[in-house]
DNA sequence: AGAATTCCCACGCTATCCCATATATTGTCA
DNA sequence: TGACAATATATGGGATAGCGTGGGAATTCT
């Protein structure tokens, strides 16, 4: 499970280290790296292991083969996503468009979300922080009304 | 799986490099080269390895022998596909009716989908990208919840 | 022969690899 | 407990190999 928070440092060649409990996670999931896409919901980064794709597909094999939503969902699932190897120091180096659709330069944070994470400028995360915390308050005590989380969890 | 997208330029030559990590993905399918069709949903292209035309046939046979359904989908998707061999430095050289009929000149995008992947002139797939991820973006709930998928994956 | 296609080599750009340094964390022993 | 050593992690920069691209030579087809 990806958890907790860490900003690192993007350097002049796009490079970002990956915090190294999120490696370990990656690595034993069958590839050295990370996969990463921009979020339907903002202007951030999402990232996975490789499994996180592989349940994509097994999702998405389920719908009719010519479906238009599936369609769509394939070519945003997959079309967007970069596979991002680390290098013998543990960094990925994100491609251009990524740093700009994220506003990504200087300062990085990476925020574990359980079975994905986020990449955001560290600024903005910053400055939605506060409402956040109002937002998760306010929702709390629904949590005890769900029943126990199922393998899985949406894009 | 084919994953992410790429903008090549189509050469005078009517060649174009394919992305490596396609290439990778094709050449371990046993076929270094693609397989190419017009797509039947578009003024696009439709490509992949070689195992998907094993899948497609797998598909095609469920249905009754004789459904003329079943003919006319043989007939276009087998009929109207092409073996496209890489020359040493990973390029292929479209035929003259694929670039007619996706109306590729200049510059070309691969966009993975999955288990197989698009060729579009570049423009026209722009002008169709936020439509695209509108798309998705209302029917990413329809994903089934799936249990996470066993090893490896298959296609 | 002419046209088109395929093969082959050469260039420039970029991403990747590798090493060196800085910072933080953990461990060891007096 | 405090100081120092040892390990793990993050960052910076130079070297290198891979990738995409253009163009010429060889081959094939008509």
């Amino acid at each position: 499970m990806f958890i907790s928070s860490t900003v690192n440092s993007l350097d002049a060649k796009g490079r970002v280290s990956v915090p190294a409990s999120f490696r370990t996670q990656c690595s034993e999931a069958g590839f050295n790296g990370i996969i990463v896409w921009p979020s339907l919901d903002g202007a951030y980064l999402e990232g996975g292991d490789l499994s996180l794709l592989d349940y994509y597909k097994s999702a998405l094999d389920q719908m009719d083969m010519y479906d238009p939503g599936r369609e769509a969902l394939e070519l945003v699932i997959f079309g967007e996503s970069e596979k991002l190897n680390f290098d013998s120091t543990g960094r990925v180096s994100l491609p251009a468009k990524f740093r700009d659709y994220a506003d990504l330069e200087g300062q990085v944070t990476f925020i574990g979300r359980g079975r994905k994470f986020e990449i955001w400028n560290s600024e903005a995360h910053e400055a939605r922080k506060s409402e956040l915390r109002e937002q998760a308050r306010a929702n709390r005590h629904r949590m005890a009304a769900v029943p126990p989380p199922t393998q899985g969890g949406g894009l």
